[in-house]
DNA sequence: CAGTTGTTATACAAATAATAGAACAGATTT
DNA sequence: AAATCTGTTCTATTATTTGTATAACAACTG
């Protein structure tokens, strides 16, 4: 699994270093119980802290995308991929809200969005950039 | 135009109101050259800083939605509906991309997101919550 | 002239982000 | 059994962001 992460983004690093796990989740490539990194492993090959690490890790169980055991180690969640609860769509909503509001403003037909949309999903699935 | 913002949210005050201006410019309620409050009137009536409206109209002035003109007033930028430039189109592409991730993780449907973003883009016209 | 405008400067408090080192206790490996 | 590895917890420090607070400036408006 490559992982690239950007210091000078205003993305946080630790958001970066989820975001790019969950993608991993979404592209098939990190498949259910598949075990991740220690902390201390993961930080050492991302010259990061093992603190920063841990805080993604449980940003990601938050979600319930993985599962970590105290002692163990840290799984990809039996069900990482699963369909959505009622209260995970409000959430995305919430989160497309400010998108959308955007693009309406800058004239987005829903043609362009979906496309675009189509564009982004096939990156994630390819895992380029 | 209405204006409610959640102080205990995570998104940032200042955003929630840029985000709730952006809608409105959406919605097209805040029509190009429409004057927005002074940045101590609108400060007051929200029960928030000076500074803060500040940062927020400047955050829209970024994206070209709104004008500042010194010492005169704040306007609706007079292009702020407008044509999507290729990098403002890149930009909303990456903002997309990690809410994308968790919809596969989460087997959202092409058409299910579809309809999700159906009902975001009445609720933006329609100036609901 | 008085009031309003956005701007700038300084200051402060709180929260967040990131790093650092150490220690703990349970699990695994040798 | 000993050594190693695991996530956890604690304390600490630094830098940045967020939000508030005052004050003053210069230009525009009534």
């Amino acid at each position: 699994m490559f992982i690239e992460i950007e210091p000078d983004s205003a993305i946080p690093i630790y958001l970066q270093l989820a975001q790019q796990i969950m993608e991993g989740i979404a592209r098939e490539e990190l498949a259910p119980e598949t075990p991740l990194p220690s902390v201390r492993a993961f930080a050492a090959d991302l010259s990061m802290n093992m603190h920063t690490v841990n805080k993604a890790y449980h940003y990601l169980e938050e979600k319930k995308m993985i599962e970590i055991i105290p002692k163990k180690g840290v799984f990809i969640h039996k069900d990482a991929v699963r369909s959505a609860t009622a209260e995970e769509k409000i959430r995305m909503e919430e989160e497309l809200r400010p998108i959308l509001a955007e693009a309406l403003c800058l004239q987005i037909s829903r043609e362009e969005l979906a496309a675009m949309i189509e564009k982004m999903v096939r990156e994630i699935r390819e895992g380029s950039k």
